[in-house]
DNA sequence: AAAGTCTGCAACCGCTTTCTT
DNA sequence: CAAGAAAGCGGTTGCAGACTT
């Protein structure tokens, strides 16, 4: 037979933790340590069922918790670690000391998921959202109309025949207008940026499943002294050892705009460099302090604004123009 | 100042995996 | 080995406070 039930439900408490409720839980875990939550809240003297105390333990209460606003560090690796694990939350919250997966869940959701949305980034995928640069391809063609559009839903994403539809029906040529420059100028802008990178392609159908890996903001993933690479010769023995399949690095704006010719752009131009990102390297170390980059010349958390954090974050830049709510074609 | 709306987050729900009997 | 509870996990909800009208 199995274990005995771990609580009779009824008659339990639920909702928000008294201060009396915290102080009980706390006190029995000082000096009997977590564990054992079945029969915790009644030795403990809790109206409460185990699960409810060891998640206000484990979220709340336990002393190695960082409480405040999360570092552009934080975020910048949660952002990363998402990309290739998902919503793991609990993975993402293993190499964040301090942090919990229900809080980094909750950042996730309310934050950062919300300014790549505004930057164009998927958050699931964390590729451009190209699906309107491919509307804008169709809505370029000389046949537009809804059923074109609806004679196209094999060949092209529902979010796009969603946006188009709502475009057309709201007749605001402006706003189309708007959104189609902005985006068509943006790519063609990373096109011929991507056109110079190893691993990376001009055909645009390509690049939803190309990540950018940029080496100062990223630094994690690179050794010590490529993140901090600007106004450095780069060594041949600091490239990444490997790079997963879809990634590639991207250069710093300082890098792009550097004089043909120079190292740097050799470099991301040679066809020969093998990109042997160690993922396991990645996922394996935890970060050692939430101001793991505070030697980094690019990024300094106590200078960063909101703003710098945006443009910083966001690879593809383009605003979306007003009057146009990004909810109404999302799913 | 009041009402309505939005936002952030703690806590819960329900499913899956792991562990105990 | 099987049954069933505990633990773990991700998604969702509800509420309080902030903000807007």
């Amino acid at each position: 037979m199995g274990r005995s039930p771990c609580c009779d439900k009824n008659g339990l408490k639920k909702g928000p933790w008294t201060q009396e409720e915290d102080l009980k839980l706390m006190e029995y875990i000082q000096l009997h340590g977590p564990g054992n939550w079945r029969t915790l809240p009644k030795n403990a003297g809790l109206q409460r069922c185990g699960k409810s105390c060891r998640l206000r333990w484990t979220n709340y209460l336990r002393p190695d918790i960082k409480r405040g606003r999360f570092s552009f560090e934080e975020e910048e690796t949660i952002i990363q670690l998402h990309s290739v694990l998902g919503n793991k939350w609990s993975a993402i919250a293993a190499r964040l000391p301090g942090r919990t997966d229900n809080e980094i869940k909750n950042y996730w959701n309310t934050h950062i998921r919300k300014r790549l949305l505004r930057n164009g980034i998927d958050p699931v995928t964390h590729t451009p959202r190209l699906d309107l640069m491919d509307l804008s391809s169709i809505l370029n063609s000389a046949q537009l109309n809804i059923s074109n559009l609806l004679n196209l839903q094999t060949l092209v994403n529902p979010e796009v025949l969603q946006l188009a539809t709502l475009l057309a029906s709201s007749s605001n040529q402006e706003n189309l207008d708007l959104i189609l420059n902005n985006q068509m100028n943006h790519m063609n802008r990373t096109l011929n940026n991507h056109d110079q990178l190893p691993n990376c392609t001009s055909n645009p159908t390509s690049l939803p499943s190309t990540q950018l890996l940029n080496p100062e903001s990223h630094s994690q993933y690179f050794p010590p002294d490529m993140a901090n690479m600007n106004n450095q010769i780069i060594d041949e023995n600091l490239m990444p050892q490997s790079l997963p399949d879809n990634h590639v690095i991207l250069p710093s704006e300082s890098d792009r705009f550097r004089a043909p010719g120079s190292n740097i752009e050799n470099k991301y131009n040679n066809p020969t460099s093998q990109n042997n990102f160690n993922l396991d390297s990645v996922l394996s170390t935890p970060m050692s302090s939430p101001t793991l980059n505070s030697s980094s010349t690019l990024v300094n958390s106590s200078s960063t604004t909101d703003d710098d954090r945006e443009t910083y974050c966001s690879i593809f830049n383009f605003e979306i123009p007003e009057g146009i709510e990004f909810d109404d074609f999302m799913l």
